[in-house]
DNA sequence: GAGCACTGC
């Protein structure tokens, strides 16, 4: 309701506020005019300009896809409905083409032409949104950034002239932020929406709201094919359209029985596919890089061991976190036979799930799929995210197989019985929404002006305790009041691109007079800070022992510092190299560091330092630590175990951490769970800054009976005494 | 004394 509310308010405020009059007066003088130049075949009615020899050949290319023969019954239905869904596979050509047939139908500027509109096409991932819009660009000969741009997270390609822009997901719900109705929007388009990302599920939701508000206002929805109903089902019955895609056949085959180890089965299935089977490349998917790296020697040498009979072998292994140089390797051709006329080589992809949807190798002719990956499964109780090695689902196995089909007509090998597949694997791997702590999205809604959280139209509402959980984060921090209202603190800690406790402590820091130095700290967690240094040390143990000789947390602290005061000093090859840091690394995390300097700046906030050679200097830096980070508070018992506060769970410091000793309470970034319970990324904090920093959370009357209880009464005590002593 | 599925802002 006062979401309603609030959005009819803004609508009453639309003549007044209309942010896109200059844009309007830029796309006059840019040749808008000729917008009325349709008949004329050979002009660009996008910027007036003939069209080019290749514009025509593309052209007949695109009138091959699959997706064109509906060209006009996907008009039709367009104009006649507010929202649309429509499925289809790889390869049908939706998301290159629907956006242009919108922008053909569609008309972008309201009579008097002060305003222009936009179609919005939004993607799961950054490299799709450039790619695509690249692709269209070239299509509808304009330049990439005019006409057609892409937004993406660091990289605005867009101008006043762009009618179609592509997007991330995330970056759209960035801009809801600011404009809740999408004013400058006609027609939005949710592309992937089967893969259902944390974004695209809350863009649902609010796009439900906001087409009651905004009638005018289109919605077309893209997928896969397998919950086309749930999707219709959701959105008022929208009509369906089906699109066939275009990939060449694959042949599934299961095993008889059930496989007891995969990793063996697979490999034992490279061999019998290499031995066997004509000339293709492999792909094989497993569940992490320990695993990668292990199984590409393990058929390395048993390709050797197979001998010169079989053609040559390249091995390669795939997973996100591999430097971009060896990720290229995936797209090397096979090897050549070793002598004329011998038997034709043979390229070996073993991959994560990253080939499943972002990564796509063509000439693939043959998939291994053993079934599983990791997925991150959420703990509301613990407030713990942690990865699982668990069974995929049948959308998962059926665009796995899809893989082997690109380029020619293909074969999937499924480590798993027929039975077990249609009997053991759930139809979707459910979606991010209920795998995940929801604190950040909970923050965003909240923006969003989304009061009832409880009666929020999700697709797949999250379970009522992982809401409650947010909420309560979000109240402690002071994000929320009682009421769970948005305070103005909550109001600046959503404009951070980061986790509700790091942006608390980010937005408090001034306070602490140590904002430059927590901006790096920010910048560094947020893009994995412990590639930055720690995977050069596991090259070079050598080295480490040097560096573990130091204080490990000064270290690390001196180099923020000097980030923080020179950000070009990581050009520095050697200087990297003498201090174990990472460039690549170095240079994303002073992305996002300029990125949040210019968020501290928008809402005032001081960017400051204590004097390095004051003894504060890293006490400072604690105390704002803590102030973000009081939730994730651990005391070492008498037993010489970590408990974490509140939810008493045991827990080890994890032993990539850099402290000399054990302190007896710790603040922790991150809880991860894999042979044990670790706790990652630790600061040494004191007793007596708890009660100051965070009196609300660890006030005594709501504590579990523990340790840390008893030796925080003990502090209290101690301290109502000083407080009299000094009175007298 | 362990060892990060994949994204995104």
């Amino acid at each position: 309701m006062g979401m309603e509310r609030k959005r009819k308010r803004k609508v009453s405020l639309f003549d007044v506020v209309d942010d896109t009059c200059v844009s309007a007066k830029l796309a006059k003088t840019n040749g808008f005019a000729v917008h009325g130049n349709d008949t004329n075949p050979l002009v660009n009615r996008w910027n007036g300009r003939p069209y080019s020899k290749r514009y025509l050949e593309i052209l007949e290319k695109r009138k091959t896809l699959p997706v064109w023969h509906q060209k006009e019954e996907f008009l039709q239905a367009l104009k006649a409905n507010q929202t649309l869904i429509l499925v289809g596979e790889t390869g049908s050509g939706k998301t290159t083409q629907i956006p242009q047939f919108v922008l053909e139908a569609v008309e972008l500027e309201i009579p008097d032409k002060r305003r222009k509109f936009m179609v919005a096409c939004t993607q799961p991932r950054r490299v799709a949104a450039m790619s695509v819009s690249r692709r269209v660009a070239e299509e509808m000969d304009v330049n990439i950034g005019e006409e057609v741009g892409y937004s993406i997270r660091f990289e605005d390609c867009s101008s006043s002239r762009t009618v179609l822009k592509y997007l991330t997901d995330g970056m759209l719900l960035r801009e809801a932020m600011a404009d809740p109705l999408l004013e400058r929007y006609k027609v939005i388009i949710l592309d992937e929406a089967h893969e259902r990302t944390l974004a695209t599920d809350v863009l649902f939701g609010l796009l439900k709201e906001v087409l009651k508000n905004r009638p005018d206002l289109k919605l077309v929805v893209m997928s896969a094919t397998l919950e086309a109903e749930k999707f219709q089902g959701y959105f008022y019955g929208a009509p369906l359209m089906k699109v066939p895609g275009r990939l060449h056949p694959v042949e599934i085959f299961y095993t008889e029985e059930p496989e007891r180890d995969y990793l063996e089965a697979a490999i034992r299935t490279i061999m019998q596919i290499h031995m066997c089977e004509p000339p293709g490349d492999i792909l094989v998917f497993l569940t992490g890089e320990e695993e990668i790296e292990d199984a590409c020697k393990k058929i390395s040498k048993q390709v050797a061991n197979a001998g010169d009979v079989y053609g040559p072998v390249k091995v390669v292994p795939l997973y996100s976190t591999l430097p971009p140089a060896m990720q290229q390797k995936i797209f090397d051709p096979a090897p050549p036979p070793v002598m004329v006329g011998g038997s034709p080589g043979r390229k070996i992809v073993v991959s994560t799930n990253v080939a499943e949807t972002s990564l796509t190798i063509d000439g693939i002719v043959y998939v291994i799929d053993p079934g599983f990956s990791k997925q991150k499964v959420y703990n509301p109780r613990i407030r713990v995210e942690s990865l699982l090695v668990s069974p995929i689902s049948k959308a998962s196995a059926h665009q796995r197989s899809g893989r082997a089909g690109r380029t020619q007509p293909g074969k999937c090998f499924r480590l798993y019985t027929e039975k077990s597949f249609n009997n053991d694997l759930q139809p979707q791997t459910y979606p991010e929404i209920l795998r995940s702590n929801l604190a950040n999205t909970v923050l965003t809604l909240k923006k969003l002006g989304i009061d009832d959280l409880v009666h929020f139209d999700f697709m797949d509402p999250p379970a009522p305790e992982t809401l409650m959980r947010a909420l309560e984060v979000l109240n402690y921090l002071g994000a929320l009041d009682d009421d769970g209202n948005l305070t103005k603190l909550g109001e600046i800690m959503s404009e951070f691109p980061l986790d509700p406790q790091m942006a608390k402590m980010l937005v408090v820091s001034p306070e602490f007079n140590c904002s430059n130095e927590i901006l790096s700290i920010s910048a560094m967690l947020s893009s994995k800070s412990h590639y930055i240094v720690l995977s050069v040390l596991c090259l070079e143990s050598n080295r480490m022992s040097k560096w573990k000789y130091n204080n490990g947390l000064r270290m690390l602290l001196l180099s923020l510092r000097m980030h923080a005061c020179l950000p070009s000093i990581y050009e520095d090859a050697s200087w990297c190299y003498e201090n174990f840091i990472n460039p690549r690394a170095m240079k994303a995390a002073d992305n996002v560091r300029e990125q949040l300097v210019r968020i501290m700046v928008r809402y005032n906030l001081k960017l400051c330092s204590t004097d390095f050679n004051s003894c504060d200097y890293y006490i400072d830096i604690r105390k704002a630590m803590l102030a973000g980070y009081f939730m994730q508070v651990a005391h070492l018992e008498r037993t010489g175990h970590y408990l974490t506060v509140k939810d008493k769970q045991v827990v080890h410091l994890h032993p990539s951490n850099c402290l000399n000793h054990k302190p007896e309470w710790v603040i922790y970034n991150e809880f991860v769970l894999t042979s044990r319970n670790f706790i990652r990324t630790v600061t040494d904090v004191h007793g007596e800054w708890i009660l100051d920093i965070a009196p609300r959370y660890f006030n005594l009357e709501n504590f579990p009976q523990c340790e840390a209880k008893r030796v925080l009464e003990k502090l209290y005590k101690k301290r109502e005494r000083e407080g009299e002593e000094s009175k007298n």
